[in-house]
DNA sequence: CCCATCCGTTAGCTATTACTAACCGTAAGC
DNA sequence: GCTTACGGTTAGTAATAGCTAACGGATGGG
């Protein structure tokens, strides 16, 4: 990586997770490793919905498959956490010490 | 906040960071805090767009406003980012575990 | 070989979103 | 008090996203 920019590649994270359905395959999947048809079960909306759902969170860099036979079971992929993680530490320090700035202004106007 | 509910809870980070442009007024921010007319100059796009970018970033505690007279200053503000962070936190572990058995079960299978 | 099961893909619809243009409110400067 | 600069809000539009229904492909068991 050369320059802060690599950081933001694979940031489809962040559009992956903002679905709150698509949250809910994500928690689920991982809690335990589950087939899409398990997923669907508990989760009021179709099968298709979640398989296309898991297209978005692979794609993301957040799932990953593992064929086994006729099934085809969905695990969590480090890589796009680790993207996102990445990309949220790099402005963690400064919106701390933004935050302090702010306070020690107001402070000397109290 | 009782159970691990209250981490899923101000999780709208995740769509106020989904759009690149959001994302460029947010790291823009991260920068120097600034005021809505600034932010706009270089970014493309007209000022009510901006002003609405961070209303979505104020929303999801991504920002804060200071209000100097007539100027509006935008900065960090912890809150949500921390939420993201321990949200992702929340997984990170689990995903480290389901990875490195897939890996050993590759290694059986070798 | 045939059937059943599991899964991904497409077409089409509806709802949501990001955008611009126009408007209104508010705080300084003369 | 009037004007100017700065910003949030609304109306309306074009693009995008999430959903269901229907289909097609591949694997395993009888």
């Amino acid at each position: 990586m050369a320059n802060s920019r690599a950081a933001s590649r694979n940031l489809d994270g962040f559009a992956a997770l903002s679905d709150p359905t698509r949250r809910l395959v994500f928690e689920r999947i991982a809690r335990r490793p589950q087939p899409v048809g398990r997923l669907a079960e508990g989760l009021a909306v179709t099968r298709p919905a979640v398989s296309q759902h898991l297209k978005v969170l692979k794609d993301a860099g957040l799932v990953a498959v593992e064929a086994r036979g006729t099934l085809r079971v969905y695990r969590l992929d480090p890589k796009g956490v680790e993207a996102m993680k990445n990309y949220l530490d790099r402005f963690w320090d400064e919106a701390l010490s933004a935050f302090k700035e702010v306070a020690e202004a107001e402070e000397n106007e109290a």
